[in-house]
DNA sequence: AGCGGCGATGTAAGCGCTTACAGCATACCG
DNA sequence: CGGTATGCTGTAAGCGCTTACATCGCCGCT
């Protein structure tokens, strides 16, 4: 590989001004295409390892993800991903599983690799996980609550969002609702069923809570548990997409109609949404936003001049209501 | 932060040692104790861009992806994470949007961070994007094919599934197929297409092409259209997943019942497939496989010596039969 | 003509690390 | 007891780059 000895030597001229041509220094336009003209003979590259060590830069930033399953993960990279692009940054993706001696790997191997990270963890409590970050290098929660405030946290409001559902069922006049909820832990899961009791409390409606686990199976599970007791209720609010899924196809699998017999509503607003038949009434989360706020918010840290007023950092999401949820008398089929 | 020479001072030892301690090269015992007391006691970490700068080794593998929507794309993903982390290795991910010279910028800026690229690229042709790998830096080709063998393949048997479910369409008896197509310069698209082809040439059935996109918007319009000509074939094979329940949407929004009047396949199995009602007959694709699969061969490349006997490098999918192509007679409701 | 200022360039000092090489005990051989 | 193999350890030389500082023309000013 050649160097920027090669390059000066090549170009006639020193080594600082290579450097400073590709860091768009000062330099006289003649310097300017010497250099050029011999790095592209050569087939120059600058070794980003060294000029690391000088600059303590790395323009790379860390995301760290619960897992790797699913259109939300891939949703928030891309969010991310389409802003670092325009910065010029790099994005190193990470997953911890949920567990805090593999997050605290994680971060402390990419330590040095990279110049901030992005943390989701719905799981673990971000108390817990303060501690094993490691102190000199700026981070920023996403989607995760309950920090000591001693990180940027950017969230979506879960609970806004289900009250709004809940008001939505309420006002098409369902009494008894069925909740199914999300893996015991969730953080997401917590603030949505929260949501839910809140507006219940409002009124004089039933909920019954369901165990699920944010899987289509554990939806499915759901729905036959329903069937099981004889007893269905008015609506089912399943607390994401994928449980509605699984749900409806329990009740259809039984030839229970919806939403003549009983609404289904799910959260998260996936893509093919809205092209179930019936097409699923849900609350729509801007996930790729969660992925692009918090890059900003990151950067905030990272380069302080650059403005980025603070806009807020809590993303409110938005009621999606179809099919599966309308009148009864509002036909399904044209 | 601190170096080697905080640490080597602190433990009373010269700077090798320390250096020795972290690369496990044969350092006395008590040496080694007094200088990871000292390590720990001022939180040293080593300085990974030094480190590079000796070894040339970044540790680091760089994903290069069309785009970063859907699960494929997460799949694939999570199929190469869960290997690298083993190794011990990082992923740098980026997107090059399917346009060459974002595939070029991409790659040449990772040149330097990644020890080598697994780039996946359905729509650029190998030998147009071959010019553009940068020389020293290996790279092997996920699911994309027509390269000059310049870098290891490893590809999906798009045909192969494509026959596959042609011959189980045929088997049912039904001899009128539409076929919704991918992107035009889809590579994946295009080998599906072929296979569909050849499984027709051997029989007396009639194939129609309808323009697709991989999307269920796309999916959606075929299936408006195949109404619209009021002359529905006796099966729809969708080149995705996504296509198969656009399609499936507006079927059932004008009351077509499927499979009893038109059968519907995709391909992909992506995993709501089986929640969807009717089921999805589909092509199950390993995509987290294919991601393993191809770090492997970029490993057998960086770490020559250390086995990986070469196992095929065509993964061949799995035809999975479910509700949506059984035979009219087998109830779909119980 | 002389001088301050300024922009372009070169020199050289590291950034924090790995590793070849040399040094120095210690142990073991004849 | 000298010689030599053996196992640790220290010294020092870079890896390829950025950048503070010094240098050097050159312009425009008095």
């Amino acid at each position: 590989m050649a160097t920027v000895y090669d390059v000066a030597e090549k170009a006639g001229v020193s080594i600082a001004t290579v450097s400073r041509v590709f860091n768009n220094n000062t330099v006289s336009q003649s310097a300017r295409e010497k250099v050029t003209a011999a790095a592209r003979s050569l087939g120059y590259t600058p070794n980003l390892a060294a000029r690391s060590l000088m600059t303590r830069r790395t323009d790379t930033i860390g995301v760290v993800l619960p897992d790797m399953h699913g259109e939300f993960f891939s949703e928030l990279v891309r969010g991310i991903d389409a802003d670092a692009r325009r910065l010029g940054l790099h994005m190193l993706v990470s997953c911890s599983h949920d567990e805090l001696n593999e997050m605290a790997a994680v971060l402390s191997a990419m330590q040095g690799r990279v110049d901030g990270v992005i943390i989701m963890s719905p799981l673990i409590a971000i108390d817990a996980l303060e501690p094993h970050i490691p102190p000199p290098l700026p981070a920023v929660i996403v989607n995760g609550s309950g920090g000591r405030g001693l990180y940027p946290e950017v969230n979506l409001d879960n609970r806004a969002g289900a009250r709004q559902m809940m008001a939505h069922l309420l006002a098409e006049g369902h009494r008894d609702i069925g909740i199914v909820s999300g893996p015991p832990d969730n953080l997401d899961a917590g603030q949505r069923q929260l949501g839910c009791v809140e507006a219940a409390g409002h009124s004089d409606c039933r909920l019954r809570t369901l165990a699920g686990a944010f899987t289509e199976a554990s939806g499915y599970a759901a729905g036959v548990e329903l069937l099981a007791h004889n007893a269905l209720p008015d609506a089912v609010f399943a607390l994401n997409d994928a449980m509605a899924i699984g749900c409806l196809c329990a009740l259809a699998e039984r030839g229970i109609a919806v939403p003549e017999q009983v609404a289904v509503a799910g959260f998260d607003d996936i893509p093919l949404a809205q092209y179930l038949r019936p097409s699923l009434t849900t609350v729509h989360v801007p996930i790729a936003d969660l992925g692009s706020r918090s890059l900003q918010r990151l950067l905030a840290i990272l380069r302080p001049g650059a403005g980025a007023a603070t806009t807020s950092d809590v993303l409110v999401p938005e009621l999606v209501i179809r099919d599966s949820s309308r009148r009864a008398c509002a036909p399904t089929l044209r």
